[in-house]
DNA sequence: CGTTACCCCTGGAGGC
DNA sequence: TGCCTCCAGGGGTAAC
């Protein structure tokens, strides 16, 4: 379910109970998630305090740099994650792998499919971690836009979809925004990167933007409910042009949305409307 | 470089 | 009711 509209709906939905909170332990019922969750996380964690959560891209970002033996939690909610904080004692149910105990809190992930991951980097330098190292922009940052989205793609020739979804190049886009972004800057997903004039990247990048923007503040309106319930509030809250809806009308031109498949995902776009 | 296949996992939907 | 297949919002790797 993630993306990174969720994954940031996530993290300001913990911030005004987690930071300042000094971690009494973890209970690492399934180490087993798509890596390995490092052994002796509990002996680790006990004692050091949460100063900060950040993201990168999916990944949430647990800031315990502060403390003798401090690091960072590094936390990817893979394809069915999701965090809730619930009272001590409350029993764990199906598919709920870690939780991370405070004196009055418990911060509990679930992930039915196991695609998470859960890490831990010892030291204050998390940027240096492998599995950020390498991550490309913040499409979110005041330097992301239609020029850096120009520049960046000179030289290749693949098509526009699975580049906006390869986090070498920017991150936190996954299926459903890449679509939603491409339809609202009318370019078709199977267009060659080098055949989008600048003008035309300028509007990519904006669409971007504003469709994660949205997407944030619409799931922002229930983040309560999404870190406290045990639903899926703040998923789904705007409703999709075209993903999902294939043979359905176009909203723009009322013409049947096409289904196709790139880089073995599901592509869902206007034939009319994006060119 | 770009594309494809396959892997990690569970669960829901739909056909029979 | 079961059993089968296919699909799913992620990402890594290897092969061609």
């Amino acid at each position: 379910m993630p993306e990174l509209p969720e994954v940031e709906v996530s993290r300001r939905g913990l911030l005004p109970y987690l930071p300042g909170k000094a971690i009494v332990g973890a209970i690492v019922r399934t180490p087993r998630l798509r890596l390995e969750i490092p052994s002796g996380l509990d002996a680790r964690l006990a004692g050091l305090r949460i100063d900060a959560i950040s993201r990168r891209g999916k990944y949430l970002l647990f800031d315990c740099a502060s403390g003798r033996g401090g690091g960072w939690l590094l936390l990817h909610l893979g394809m069915s994650g999701s965090l809730r904080l619930v009272p001590p004692g409350t029993p764990a149910q199906k598919h709920d792998h870690v939780d991370l105990l405070f004196d009055t809190t418990v911060l509990r992930l679930r992930d039915p499919r196991r695609f998470g991951v859960l890490l831990w980097h010892e030291g204050a330098d998390v940027e240096t971690h492998p599995a950020l190292a390498a991550l490309g922009i913040e499409p979110l940052a005041d330097n992301f836009d239609g020029d850096w989205l120009y520049a960046a793609t000179r030289g290749r020739r693949a098509p526009v979809k699975p580049l906006l979804m390869d986090h070498r190049l920017v991150v936190g886009i996954g299926n459903i925004y890449a679509a939603e972004s491409l339809f609202r800057a009318g370019i078709s997903p199977l267009r060659g990167c080098h055949r989008i004039s600048p003008d035309r990247y300028r509007r990519l990048a904006e669409s971007i933007r504003t469709t994660l923007e949205a997407s944030i503040a619409a799931g922002g309106s229930s983040v309560r409910d999404y870190v406290h319930s045990d639903g899926g509030a703040g998923c789904f809250q705007l409703s999709c042009a075209v993903y999902g809806r294939q043979g359905e009308p176009c909203p723009r031109c009322a013409r049947p949305v096409r289904a196709v498949r790139q880089a073995g995902r599901s592509t869902f776009y206007c034939p009319a409307c994006q060119r």
